[in-house]
DNA sequence: TGTTTATATGATAATATGTTCATATATTAA
DNA sequence: TTAATATATGAACATATTATCATATAAACA
C-alpha cells in the first residue's frame, strides 16, 4: 500500500505530471526537460527524484547527459491510466499542449549533440 | 489538469485509499466507515470531503445517516486503475485485508437500522 | 420540546511538500 | 589540468496537508 500511495503522490503534482506525459512520448535528458518546461534545473532534478523513487521513471547516463525513461512495463500501466481516465481534461490543458509543441522544437534542436549545447545555440 | 492533479492527490493518502477500496465494494455511511477503520469521526469526515471535492465520491442522506457512494462512471474508471495497476501490492496490504474483514462484520451488524445503533450494540 | 445520534466544520498544531539558492560531482572540451 | 557543461543534492524557507479538538447542525426519538 505504501508503494501505491507513493505512486499516486508522485503523480499528484502538475510539474511531475507534465514530465510524465512528456516522457511517455520521448526519453529526455534533464536539459531537454529544462528547455521544454522552462524551469529551474534544480527544481526539475528534485521532481525527477520523486518520480524515480516511486519507480515511475529510470535514468541512464549518455555521455554528459542523464536520460530519463519510463520503463516499458510502467508505460503500459500509465497510458491507460492517464488517457481514458483523465484524457479529456488533461490533454486539453494549455500547458500540456505547449509542452508538446516545445518537445517538437526541442527534438529538432538536437540538444544532445555536443555542438548544439544549450548555451551555444541560445545566443 | 488541475482536476487530474486533484484526483491523484485525493488518491495519494492511505486513509482515503482505504475508503475508496471499501466504497468500491459497498456504499457506506460515516458510522460504518468509522466502525471499519477505527478512526476519529472528524478525521473520516475531513477525508471524505477531499474525496467529494475531487468528485470521486458522492453522498446522499438516508434518515440520520449520510451514505457515501462512488458513482458508477467513476467506479468504471477506478477499478481498472487500482486492480491491475497496483493490485499485487495493494491488495496484499494487511490493512486492506483487515478492512475487508471488518466490512463483512459491519454489514452483518446492520448499523444502519435504528435499533442497532453503534452505542446500543457496543455495550 | 429536550436529548441523543450522526455528521460536518472551523481553528489549531504537527508534519510533509515544493521551491530556491548554494554547492558538489561527473563528464567532456579546451 | 583547467574550464565548461550537465546534473544532483542539502539546507532553508514558504506553503500545503493532515490530525485533533471543540463545536455546530440536523434528523430521530423519548
Amino acid at each position: 500500500m505504501k508503494k501505491t500511495v507513493k505512486i499516486f503522490k508522485a503523480l499528484a503534482d502538475p510539474t511531475r505530471l507534465r514530465i510524465i506525459i512528456l516522457l511517455l512520448e520521448n526519453d529526455l535528458c534533464v536539459c531537454e526537460l529544462l528547455f521544454i518546461l522552462g524551469m529551474e534545473q534544480s527544481r526539475i532534478s528534485h521532481q525527477l527524484r520523486i518520480l524515480r523513487d516511486a519507480e515511475l521513471v529510470e535514468d541512464r547516463r549518455d555521455g554528459k547527459w542523464i536520460v530519463y525513461t519510463i520503463p516499458n512495463e510502467m508505460k503500459k500501466k500509465l497510458k491507460p491510466l492517464l488517457a481514458p481516465m483523465f484524457g479529456e481534461n488533461l490533454y486539453q490543458s494549455k500547458k500540456i499542449r505547449q509542452d508538446k509543441e516545445n518537445l517538437k522544437i526541442c527534438l529538432k534542436k538536437q540538444l544532445r549533440k555536443s555542438q548544439n549545447s544549450l548555451r551555444k545555440t541560445d545566443g
